[in-house]
DNA sequence: GTAAATATGACAAATTTTGTCATATTTACT
DNA sequence: AGTAAATATGACAAAATTTGTCATATTTAC
């Protein structure tokens, strides 16, 4: 019950792009030294990101990636889900065939309050918001 | 970020015992038989409920398995963290070595707060209120 | 002493996660 | 047209975790 490194990275990666700058294009490898991620592994990671229309990708020379949508738009549950697919806790909340009842097994509305509840935290900030929380801390502690 | 197998192995073997006779003893071999549970696999599960003081079990002939304390005492997420180990929906939250930034990760109190409500609503009810409504949702069906 | 139960540790299979690499494609620029 | 610079994609491989099996040990009642 844990997040993948694959959803970890994909986070990072975004508040990556809005940190630098809102507009700016910026590429893989850029992205991947800064924030020590492995190059070839983000590149698969990149286009799920694009599919969900997070970000924007541009091939050839003078490409990269930019955002593709406001900052203020984009929620952690949002990069989460493009990455790692739809969120379950339980196996029973994709497909009831996982279900040990007949229509429901004893935890089932338990669990689903729990993922609920879970989303709305995950996307309760803005990695615009995020991003700007962390500037100000790393500005803290500066002084 | 989903319930393992062991974990729900593990609720389903609980919720069993209390529902069977909250003091009677019960052996491994009836519990994964009933509930569709690798015997051998629940062998291994079993131990670990056992030390954290879910359920007691008795050896040699005539031995078996009971509740360890009141079935209004136990919560589902005590069951998890009992044979998944203590929950941590990121890295983060166990080690801050695995924490991008100086003091925090961007996410961090986000994961923070998800996990506080997480374990919140996973210990909001007893396993004796859930194989009650279990119980009463199986008579509605068969009426 | 024997039968009936759990405990434990070594092993193995299956699955998922993490990572690599070669090749293809797109684009700007000269 | 050709080249350099960027992403896209699919096949493969390594590593880690989950799931499961089995043999052996231990405990207990009778």
């Amino acid at each position: 019950m844990q997040l993948t490194l694959t959803g970890e990275y994909a986070i990072r990666a975004m508040i990556y792009i809005v940190s630098v700058d809102e507009n700016a294009i910026c590429t893989i490898s850029e992205i991947s030294s800064f924030n020590k991620i492995p190059e070839n592994f983000l590149r698969k990671i990149i286009p799920q990101l694009a599919n969900a229309g997070l970000i924007k990708s541009q091939r050839g020379s003078g490409g990269g990636i930019k955002l593709g949508k406001s900052s203020y738009q984009i929620t952690p549950l949002e990069i989460i889900i493009a990455v790692e697919g739809e969120m379950a806790l339980n196996k029973c909340l994709i497909d009831k065939k996982f279900c040990s009842n007949e229509r429901w097994c004893t935890v089932h509305t338990l669990w689903c309050d729990a993922q609920k509840n879970l989303k709305l935290i995950l996307s309760s900030k803005s990695i615009a918001q995020l991003a700007k929380e962390s500037k100000e801390r790393k500005n803290m502690l500066n002084h």
